[in-house]
DNA sequence: GTAGCTACTTTCAAAAGTAAAGTATTAAGA
DNA sequence: TCTTAATACTTTACTTTTGAAAGTAGCTAC
């Protein structure tokens, strides 16, 4: 176990954070988690992205090999995006996050 | 256990990073894990935070009840942050997505 | 009376995000 | 043949957010 008690840990923290802290990383790798999605398939299931901020999320997500990205040579093109073995190992955590804020901030209807 | 398999899950859960979600947030919370901070301490703490943001953020985190902001009425004031039940609940949560960023996405120097 | 302390606030420029329309390639229907 | 449609982006113009730097208030010690 690690634990944050110098700067140099916490400058360690905030270089993690910027590569999945954004508004919709979490978002997208929590639909990943599903499985494989197409370009349009997320772009329908994450709420009010749009297209440009998707793009540059997944570009930065496959960077990091959080994501892998495959391209289909079809008619119009297919790219099917899906969870490395480094992003599945987020799920647990995701979860966890999701249900404190569930139970701490936000009640949605089916609780 | 909760889980997001539609629209309207997605959106609780985005409302719950729009709390918790930005670039500062998660950086504050860890740092409180340690105890009460005031509010030049945390300005040392952050690394590369300014003035402006460290505002912002505490008052965010105050007003959803993750930390509490306690006033002393000393010359020159003191005002000490620390965290609520709720923000104490993060910790193993935190603690987990830091660790998976050290060992997915950052090898820090200590490792 | 001048400098210093804390916890902010203000201002303005820079960076990041958003909306909407456009692009390439092919194929199917009128 | 000409129009429409499909996917996965790109581009442009605009708005919002963030960042850097300086300023403020209230008192105190030198």
């Amino acid at each position: 176990m690690n634990k944050i008690n110098n700067y140099e840990e916490q400058c360690a923290f905030q270089e993690i954070l910027k590569i999945i802290g954004g508004k919709w990383s979490m978002s997208i790798i929590y639909i990943l988690f599903s499985g494989k999605k197409r370009f349009n398939e997320l772009q329908r299931t994450v709420p009010h992205i749009n297209t440009r901020m998707l793009v540059k999320e997944l570009k930065n997500l496959a960077e990091y090999k959080i994501i892998s990205r495959k391209v289909f040579a079809t008619v119009p093109p297919t790219v099917e995006y899906s969870l490395t073995e480094k992003g599945k190992k987020l799920e647990p955590i995701i979860n966890d996050f999701y249900n404190w804020g569930v139970d701490n901030l936000y009640e949605y209807p089916g609780k």
